[in-house]
DNA sequence: GTTGAGCGTT
């Protein structure tokens, strides 16, 4: 007897290559009536239209086939077919995007480099970010001064203009002593682009030291005696902040917050920061401790999310999924705290920070094997 | 004006 091979649908394997990116689709359009358009190719395995946050078309759509050879056809014969109703240009069908042309398109827009961050606070910072911090042997200096500083050598002036000097136009809004160095990272971040809530939500989880609470509470809103934490919760000023020339990199502003995290960690939670000591994937937490982290960087790995989550709270485990075939990043990933309270302050925080063209998705875990959450 | 969601693996 000879069985044809069952190939589950859901097989991500070449689903790719099965699946088509409509663009140029009126916004009239349904999953329904997509799904007549090109039920005539062949079998449909997925269909799905893009939508915003109210639910309205965003003009663009997923066919999935089950043969690739009818996606094929359909793109010959409906690619720029027509013009639809609302639309600017023809119709568009063709293959979607794969991860790779992801990354391809997210490298370009966040410029970061190959520069992997892992291990120990230095090693936190990527040449990516020593590059948008001023490119020079002389800033990796001063970043690293900024480093030492921060690791407890307080009040070490020389180290502390160069610090300064390396936040450029920044460093005015520095009233001098008054000043410590999460401010001083904190403004680069800010400068960098307006990330005002994930900010707030680290400020928020690390009220202990009192040098910490003006910036969280300027940025709440709440009166304040940080002069840095006023100048914050000004988006004007903060335009005129922008310490570094040639654009936007989220994904070096990304590091720069693994960093931070990592340094109130090993400030505020000394036990926090014990990487190597978290478990890596089969501890879970309690209800509501758990978390289910998407639309990671590519190279981002467990020490990362660690790094990442740490100031939250005590993790358990943290856990980036990785392709066995392909030995890729799924650029997903969990994060178990001690307690719920932790992974709520984590949400708040990392919900939405933005990497590139995408923004993390930060959520409570759920159980796929309780109906109940089905 | 354009590329989702995915939930502790092999």
């Amino acid at each position: 007897m000879h069985h044809p091979v069952q190939m589950k649908p859901a097989d991500t394997e070449n689903r790719n290559e099965r699946k088509l990116f409509i663009g140029q689709l009126s916004k009239k359009h349904n999953e329904e009536n997509l799904r007549e358009i090109f039920a005539k190719y062949g079998q449909i395995e997925d269909c799905s239209v893009l939508r915003d946050q109210d639910g309205k078309s965003r003009g663009c759509a997923f066919v999935t086939f089950t043969n690739r050879s009818c996606a094929v056809v359909a793109t010959k014969e409906m690619h720029h077919s027509q013009t639809m109703e609302g639309c600017s240009a023809p119709l568009v069908v063709k293959f979607a995007d794969t991860q790779k042309d992801k990354d391809v398109k997210t490298k370009s827009i966040s410029g970061a480099s190959a520069g992997s961050p892992k291990g120990g606070l230095l090693n936190n910072l990527s040449p990516a970010i020593l590059q948008q911090l001023g490119g020079g042997g002389q800033n990796y200096q001063a970043v690293a001064s900024l480093l030492s500083l921060i690791n407890g050598q307080q009040s070490q002036q020389p180290q502390q203009q160069n610090v300064l000097g390396l936040l450029g136009t920044g460093a005015q809004f520095l009233p001098a002593a008054a000043q410590n160095q999460y401010d001083a990272l904190a403004m680069a971040q800010l400068a960098h682009q307006n990330q005002l809530l994930a900010l707030q939500g680290f400020a928020v989880q690390q009220a202990a030291p009192a040098q910490h609470q003006g910036l969280a509470g300027g940025l709440a809103g709440a009166k304040t005696t940080s002069p840095v934490a006023a100048t914050l919760a000004s988006h004007q000023q903060l335009a005129s902040l922008t310490p570094f020339a040639g654009g936007v990199d989220p994904y070096a502003i990304q590091q720069q917050y693994a960093l931070l995290a990592n340094l109130q960690a090993s400030q505020v939670a000394p036990g926090a920061a014990a990487a190597a000591m978290v478990g890596n994937g089969d501890v879970k937490g309690p209800d509501g401790a758990n978390l289910f982290i998407y639309h990671l960087p590519q190279d981002f790995g467990d020490t990362d999310l660690i790094n990442t989550f740490a100031p939250f709270g005590t993790i358990l485990s943290a856990k980036v999924f990785i392709d066995k075939i392909t030995n890729l990043s799924k650029c997903f990933g969990f994060v178990s705290f001690e307690n719920p309270h932790s992974a709520t302050n984590a949400i708040s925080a990392m919900n939405g920070f933005q990497i590139g063209s995408k923004r993390l998705k930060v959520q409570l875990k759920v159980d796929r094997g309780n109906p109940y959450n089905r």
